[in-house]
DNA sequence: TTTTAAAAGTGTTAAATATACACTAAGTAT
DNA sequence: ATACTTAGTGTATATTTAACACTTTTAAAA
């Protein structure tokens, strides 16, 4: 398959661990083959070119299995990075010409970003170092990430104001707190529980299971999932604008 | 200045008269030069290819100033076009050819989408037919046009219910009931004058001048402009969210 | 100059939602 | 049995939404 050498997609792969936000990255090393110095050795988000006839979302689906194995993830397209200047860093360039490619060509990225609870996949190897990262300790990254990095928090920040997406963050069954938690940590604030049940309360498409939270040396809590057939019969047009 | 061929910007312009929302649309004719028939007569949005040291923005912005001579407009990107078969349509491919591009070259297009007055410009000719179209009057457009179009109302509608952008489709200074009508007129619906006023007295940043409305036959109303200024500084991050 | 037409501008009540705040219940571990 | 830990719940007040109709101001017409 013919790749196209000015299209690639990079991948903001969020992680709940249900403590903190972390993002998948992948190591990048670059070795002298003459003495066998390492000369670059930092991380990327998990990202690739696409294929000459393939659709962006696939390039999307196909480069996160090849890179972690995941499958039938939450995807989401937030922004395109274009800057003609984004790969001009030599450390990059040294890269590209390392793996084949044309160090000077405009490469047009479309970015992604993912969701899924860190405990639903395991990181196989699959040839390359890919890690979660707590998102406030995220170094520089390779290319512009750092940059693309910070577009797809403020995306998935505005997003999750407004969709029900929270969810995506959690495994299937989720407590209240579990789901309260992903919120306070998303906007690094915190809310009162009575508030925040009494609020979720009216959503229908939370559905309360006929299961409660095993393993733990506490009160077990409620299960819920997310309906999204719910969320769609039931969701009304908000006209809480601002003008 | 060289054109980068896989990587074009389309921008749609949405213009507001004081009633409806429209879009500009630019003519595309072919004509076969021996027999001097028309086998191509449509419209398309506004777009073009980005120079390749060029910055899609500027790019976008150039494009806008070469077809209607507007300048400063408000832009905003707001998704990126990749589908392999966009172009695929055989009038797309015989238009690709008469202007001497690749038809079958993948052509990647970031979306934009601009918000003006039309009263705050004129369509000058300059050199291709340019007009003003009533979104519900838009029929099949050239490209995947219409497709790019669908979406840059869903991004308006999205991005206009929690950022104050009506203005931009508004005069510099307006009245209460031209704004109410810019939001009626946006989602199709009513909103009572009363509730209304009630709700935007609250924001700060609509600052009340000391003049009224001109050149009307009846009760001249109070006329207003918006100060980004008063809003960033007033600005709460609402906790509206849903789950 | 009076009348008419047209849109501007304004207030109240009831229902829903937001906010602030603290204790009891249920389970596990010792 | 006791201690520990998190789940789960209610009330009072303030704010916001929603529904609803009349008076005021101006220019134009009579």
């Amino acid at each position: 398959m013919e790749i196209n050498e000015c299209l690639s997609v990079d991948c903001v792969v969020f992680g709940y661990d249900s403590e903190k936000l972390n993002v998948l990255l992948v190591k990048r090393t670059l070795t002298d083959k003459e003495n066998n110095s390492t000369f670059l050795s930092d991380y990327t988000l998990t990202g690739n070119h696409v294929f000459e006839k393939e659709p962006v979302e696939e390039a999307a689906n196909r480069i996160l299995l090849n890179l972690t194995g995941f499958k039938d993830i939450y995807l989401e397209q937030f922004k395109t990075f274009s800057d003609p200047n984004r790969l001009s860093d030599p450390h990059d360039k040294e890269w590209l010409i390392s793996i084949d490619r044309n160090p000077d060509l405009r490469v047009i990225s479309i970015g992604f970003f993912a969701l899924l609870a860190t405990q639903d996949v395991t990181l196989k190897w699959m040839g390359r170092e890919v890690k979660w990262v707590p998102i406030d300790e995220v170094g520089k990254l390779g290319f512009d990430h750092n940059h693309i990095l910070d577009e797809a928090l403020v995306a998935l920040r505005n997003k999750m104001k407004h969709e029900p997406i929270g969810f995506e963050l959690l495994p299937e069954k989720f407590t209240l707190t579990q789901l309260q938690t992903v919120y306070e940590c998303i906007y690094d604030t915190q809310f009162d529980k009575r508030n925040f049940r009494k609020k979720v309360s009216r959503m229908t498409y939370l559905i309360p299971l006929n299961e409660k939270q095993t393993g733990v040396s506490h009160k077990p809590a409620q299960l819920y999932m997310f309906s999204r057939e719910v969320f769609e019969k039931t969701r009304r047009e908000l006209f809480d604008f601002i003008v």
